[in-house]
DNA sequence: CTGAAAGCGCTTACAG
DNA sequence: CTGAAAGCGCTTACAG
């Protein structure tokens, strides 16, 4: 270990020459011995800089967080992807948390908000921020960008195109001739209505009349519900779009339990994909969004932000949802056996 | 924002007191006059400590990293929490990671590994860590415990009674009756070899020849791996026991594909449970690790360490790893059925 | 071309 | 009881 004024005391320079060899400053006007021989000490003691002491005379960490929901669900793995790489390619360190740490005085936000050691904020969240935390994130000066979510701090916010994935999704139903298709997804989260908004575009375009969104809670539980309000109702669509790959896996449960077979009763479509799609029975059809580059965007967003330039909030719309058919879909049932 | 010298300056006092005020220190010797006034500013401002400062003079940052293989494997939701309890419990900030993003040279590694932004290290990993990676861990004073993993580093390792999970699982199997039954999941991870242990005793203690574990990889392919290995073998086991709940997702698919009926023709126990097991059709039998007691004695081993005191390695046996039945499992076929 | 010095924002031992 | 000062380890403007 030991520092820089060690390495300097050892080769026998000033602390000066041991920084710049270590950061490659122009101070290197030295002779070629010299930086040979500082990099000898260096590699001699397996010097590490101190982050702290550079975070602090730099006034900047050079690490950001991001912060999701629920970081088991299996649709962020491409946008900690995207961000990764992102990161890394600016100098970056990454860390990720979970958004139900983000407590009014728990010491994780507290990190988060501090100075020094955390120079921008990705953050995902269904609304589980309470309005505390919020008016915290507003006070400080470090920057956060809100992705999948319209309500993004200053107006900084990132999502994809839900509208589209709830088109796409459902004119792949329709093109099948599905002319009964519900979507279930709830309404309270914006993603989910925009979804919901797309479903109605595509229904209307193809002259159908689009249904209200089936109200659900999130998470497999969602699919559950979904079934259980259709098989209330009167109605029997052949075919339904839901929000995810987990309330797809829930609906699966629920068509299970109710003798309901998927495709031949109904067929399924859900946003985003995910591994698990794969692993289904029957394997589950899926819009798949730009999810890498959406994070990749947000760390672009936070690196304009901190060197005061402007950027483009908004919409990531490049690529386009595409629809992963999957044999979870099939055309309706010529003769539907009632359910 | 501002900083102490600025509090102290509008407050008239020195940014001793100051000081003093925030972190509740002993100097607090000052009249609540002087006390209150300073604590008005701090609100007026908004101030927030400079964590960089911080860390740099206390040497100590208040963080602590976990980083695991796969961030979206349901079994760590357990475990992040305990180890949040935990941290929060002691003052510190958790922040996660991705095993794939320790890469010599990357600058998430830097962080890591640099003095000042981390205190220590919870890693838990299948082996991807290379042995260049390991090298640094070790040269680094930062400590390092390694959960679910016998190869820590310093011996430093704390691991759940993987051997009592298989024992479980496969008791419960043999309780139903089963005596033609298999374990699943490869013999490179250490925890797998230990679970196999236990299935192993189980069996030979119930007077039944052990079988060798079917070798496969991780993750949901290991269940299709090893049940396309059962069929080509001239083997019919009337029951199984996989490595985890992902596992046990892609056995459910292969035992579809095959029109093998789980449980009529096959139970299936899954070691670690997770919210999926319910979703699966049917539910999915799992055994319960202590995760979060894993999670929390990590985080005191880091404390222990910290703090120059002893702490004890090895296994996290309290709670003893319980079954969760659930219908993946029945009494073996009385005359099975030919596949 | 190289070194001495200031200062990032904090904590704490010390002097008064 | 309170303030002035040192120092954590770094980077960088400045002097030589």
């Amino acid at each position: 270990m030991g520092t820089q004024k060690e390495i300097a005391r050892r080769a026998g320079v000033s602390v000066s020459v041991v920084s710049a060899v270590i950061n490659g400053t122009k101070h290197t006007r030295m002779s070629d011995e010299t930086r040979a021989r500082v990099e000898a000490v260096i590699e001699e003691l397996g010097y590490v800089p101190n982050d702290a002491a550079r975070a602090l005379r730099r006034q900047r960490s050079g690490t950001i967080a991001v912060v999701v929901e629920k970081i088991e669900n299996p649709i962020y793995r491409d946008m900690f992807h995207g961000i990764y790489d992102a990161a890394e390619a600016r100098g970056w360190a990454v860390v990720l948390g979970d958004a139900r740490w983000m407590r009014s005085g728990s010491h994780f936000l507290a990190r988060l908000l501090g100075q020094g050691s955390i120079d921008g904020i990705i953050l995902r969240s269904e609304g589980l921020v309470d309005d505390e935390v919020v008016a915290h994130l507003r006070a400080r000066p470090t920057p956060v960008i809100m992705v999948e979510g319209r309500h993004g701090l200053d107006g900084r916010w990132l999502a994809i195109d839900d509208a589209a994935a709830g088109r796409v999704a459902t004119q792949h139903l329709i093109d099948l001739g599905h002319r009964q298709i519900e979507f279930a997804g709830g309404e309270r989260w914006v993603p989910t209505v925009e979804r919901h908004r797309g479903y109605a575009d595509a229904m209307r375009d193809a002259g159908l009349e689009p249904r209200d969104a089936i109200r659900t809670g999130y998470g497999s539980q969602a699919g559950t519900e979904a079934l259980t309000q259709i098989i209330a109702s009167r109605r029997r669509p052949t075919a339904l779009v839901v929000n995810n790959v987990l309330s797809g896996l829930g609906l699966y449960a629920a068509a299970h339990d109710a003798g309901i077979a998927i495709p031949d009763d109904l067929s399924v479509v859900a946003i985003h994909d995910a591994d698990i799609a794969d692993d289904l029975r029957p394997p589950l059809a899926t819009v798949r969004m730009p999810m890498a580059e959406l994070g990749a965007r947000a760390v672009e967003a936070i690196a304009a932000i901190l060197e005061d330039q402007s950027t483009r909030f908004g919409l990531v719309d490049d690529p386009a949802p595409v629809l992963l058919p999957r044999a979870s879909t099939a055309p309706p049932p010529s003769s539907p056996r009632p359910w």
